[in-house]
DNA sequence: AAGTGGTCTAGACCACCTT
DNA sequence: AGGTGGTCTAGACCACTTT
């Protein structure tokens, strides 16, 4: 074994745990082996297991049950929502936004939809077309590109049966867990069609919001561009060094 | 013992160690005592404490050299400014904004400073004002409040001496270390003052960031409102789960 | 009662830095 | 050579959940 390549097995371990995550092995919603089994599995003690388990639970792709068992975490339930959903409303209240789908269809990947997602300019993808409303009026005009060849059949979602917890819905039928994404935020004035939708004049300044989410393996599988009215509502970012 | 209030050996420990950085007992730049010399005065194992500095170092309020000892963590240095500083040229490279001081006077919290600070209005601020360049134009219109009483004497900084790395300052003069922030963007139109410090028309789309700093007591210690043009540059945010 | 994760210990060996 | 942090082990005891 050359020196260079040295890793700590607690990392060994980690890497393998994740990359069965990935590969769908080991399936969201269920329980893992104990610590004690993947400890003789892996032929490690089991201090040396739990520092590598402490490195999944901090990532939270994984939680741990005192006297039941650790399980691989699921996006749905509670806050599916609110995990990489940072628009707050100014007022402090939650923010629950009720969304309508504009259109929902498949087509060939643009210049920057091919960059983001990592794949050639012409190759397949499905867009979504959504508007979100905040109480009441029409507050976030959302456009989402997803690679056909990450989610086959995605093409044939339709308007009217568009998730509206759409990693939710990558996790329970594809077994992709997004588990990190990457947002660029400028502000610009809204287009004319971006205008209308949210029922202000062109020219009207918004927040854009560039996104791209990636799975386990860190590969990029959604682009989204989310043109916001930010009258009412802000994005929180909380930096801890 | 009540049950309710167990906290684990490591756990306090971190605490405590975390309290005595803050009351500047344990001064950055200096050493901590070795593992098995804070094991012996905690009456805990090695094991144990190394648990609680493995937090301290995750904070990265502490930095770990092996064969050396462990360092109670400096802002200053290479990168003091990009540790909360999300603002990058869209080319990708590097952003090191020049900046230049339009004023630096003391003056009395208004209601927003007021309740950002968590100081009554009225009380004494001191203000700075500056316009960062980027590529020779000005990009960012930024306005600091900062309470008199955190800082006591920071109202003789005249216009020509105010440090361009703050946060260093804090930590060097006042043993005041900013380890959180937590900032608030919105996109609105450039008032008619910012404006003419950006050298665009008013109304042009800005991204507003509006900063609370915190130092290592969860006190706020700085209030910070950037004004942002974002025609070549864009706020950078990377969420992990 | 048996199994799970949560805490804590004592000790071994290693890699790195200083003297 | 001696001190520092980095890794790993084996075992103890506890709290919690299930059977």
């Amino acid at each position: 074994m050359s020196k260079i390549s040295f890793k700590p097995m607690y990392q060994q371990v980690y890497e393998s745990l994740r990359s069965r995550m990935a590969s769908g092995e080991l399936a969201p919603g269920t329980f893992l082996p104990s610590e004690n089994v993947l400890a003789e599995d892996y032929g490690v003690s089991q201090g040396t297991l739990r520092k590598a388990i402490d490195r999944l639970a901090a990532d939270k792709l994984v939680v741990r049950y005192q006297g039941k068992g650790t399980a691989i975490a699921l996006i749905d339930s509670d806050e599916a929502l609110f995990r990489f959903f940072r628009l707050v409303h100014s007022d402090g209240h939650k923010l629950l936004p009720s969304s309508q789908v504009l259109g929902a269809e498949s087509g060939q990947a643009g210049e920057d939809e091919g960059k983001a997602l990592a794949i050639a300019a012409g190759d397949m993808v499905f867009r979504i077309h959504r508007l979100r409303m905040l109480d009441g009026s029409p507050a976030i005009d959302e456009k989402i590109t997803v690679p056909c060849a990450a989610f086959p059949g995605i093409d044939e979602l339709t308007t009217d049966h568009v998730p509206n917890t759409l990693y939710n819905y990558f996790q329970e039928r594809y077994g992709t867990t997004v588990c990190r994404i990457r947002e660029h935020l400028i502000a610009k004035g809204a287009t004319a069609g971006t205008a209308k939708r949210l029922e202000v004049r062109a020219g009207h300044p918004v927040l854009q919001i560039r996104r791209v989410a990636y799975d386990l393996n860190d590969r990029p599988v959604e682009y989204r561009v989310m043109l916001c009215l930010t009258d009412h509502v802000h994005y929180d970012a909380d930096l801890k060094r």
